[in-house]
DNA sequence: AGACCGTCATAAAAAATTCATAAAAATGAC
DNA sequence: GTCATTTTTATGAATTTTTTATGACGGTCT
């Protein structure tokens, strides 16, 4: 499953930066330090999204950009180029190299990731219906759940529970609320089957320690922990 | 309630000029000369933004901050950092150390008030349903209470009599009172467990010193005060 | 058969209420 | 004013009640 960002940079506190970063923000990193390596890495598994310094060691940044255009496997890879201040006027260049957006150093990291989201909105449709919250992220379209990256196994009604407290972290919602919310306002079920459900949450979450991402509020209901 | 910018610089002149301007925008401004005496200042009260210069006699600026970010009380409190041209080639490690937002020196207050602006929008929380009195903040829709921005774990009767009081301050209310509002018109109980759920109150706001903001009215009943 | 759902029964946990008593404050006689 | 008395509140602890967690079961849909 190719969910990953590959960056390919030859400065280790930069790599580091963007590792730390974008973990961060809920993505995986796949690193690289050179256009060579990069090359054998994307000969494996291809990522959704690509970072890549203007400058690198042996075969250039823009180089490389230039061959990913080409071959048609990676040709469709949104490509985001790292640029120092002094390079800024070759900016020019690096479009015509297809390069889809460019971030001039030194970035804040979050700069960043609104332009690596922002990019994916704009060419891949997957990442658009997805949510994440504490490493759990839910494809909405596929009607997948995943913590990092490895695949969660639950039914539809945890699904739907979970989606639905994804979109209202740290909010406390009485079993009333989510019966209307995740059931529907038409179906009638006990509130206690909210406990249930709840539960095999929880269980499925475990495996992964988030299963206390869901807090109980005694008296009250359940709330997504912030 | 901490409402106020906390400026840590050594230089007396751009001191009175971060004062100055900042004042004029209707701000509250605090000042420290040192990162140990921004240190002192903040195990009092929290500010809503720090501006920290990059150099500074004794512990340096982008230390302060690391620091500040590992410490949960602090962690969230946005940071923008005061760099000098030279310095500029840094500004990567700023960021790494978790600044949001850096201005270069000499700056224009205007940008900095903008900086400024911009900054709090994107970090303070829009504060949907709260109750706030006496740095006793109480967020109905996740149900949590906080003490500056402590956590504070109370039981849902003391949760519900504390929004009871906080909703109504300064005005006392007898037993009976209380119990129509906080437990319900049916509810029957003893008006004396009315005082039990008034001693919890107070002992779990005790550590933060808030355990007098309830007052008793002998004779009477209870009120909330500061 | 397998996965999933809703309900129930029961265990476990948390919180509420009551009660007994200590402490504090008000009252009034001196 | 002081002391004893009365009234009121604070506090700790036992007990009861409420609420939630959990395991199991039968039913349904695929």
């Amino acid at each position: 499953m190719a969910r990953y960002i590959l960056v390919v940079e030859d400065d280790p506190d930069i790599r580091e930066l963007l590792h730390f970063s974008l973990t961060r923000d809920g993505r995986t990193v796949v690193e690289a330090e050179s256009a060579e390596d990069a090359q054998i890495l994307l000969k494996r598994d291809l990522p959704e999204l690509i970072i890549v310094d203007w400058m690198l060691p042996g075969m250039s940044g823009v180089k490389l950009a230039k061959s990913l255009r080409k071959d048609e496997r990676t040709s469709k890879i949104p490509i985001i180029m790292l640029t120092a201040r002094s390079e800024e006027a070759d900016k020019l260049r690096s479009f015509e190299a297809g390069i889809d957006d460019y971030v001039t150093k030194p970035f804040s990291p979050k700069e960043l990731i609104a332009r690596i989201k922002a990019l994916l909105r704009r060419t891949s449709a997957p990442e658009d219906d997805s949510l994440v919250f504490a490493g759990i992220r839910l494809e909405l379209a596929s009607h997948k759940a995943f913590v990092n990256e490895d695949r969660v196994a639950m039914g539809p009604t945890e699904f739907k529970l979970l989606v639905f407290f994804m979109r209202n972290p740290d909010r406390v919602f009485d079993r009333s609320q989510l019966v209307d919310e995740v059931w529907g306002r038409s179906v009638v079920v006990e509130e206690r089957t909210v406990d249930v459900h709840i539960l095999r949450l929880r269980k499925v979450l475990k495996p992964w320690g988030r299963d206390h991402v869901i807090e109980t509020v005694r008296g009250v209901g359940y709330r997504l922990a912030s």
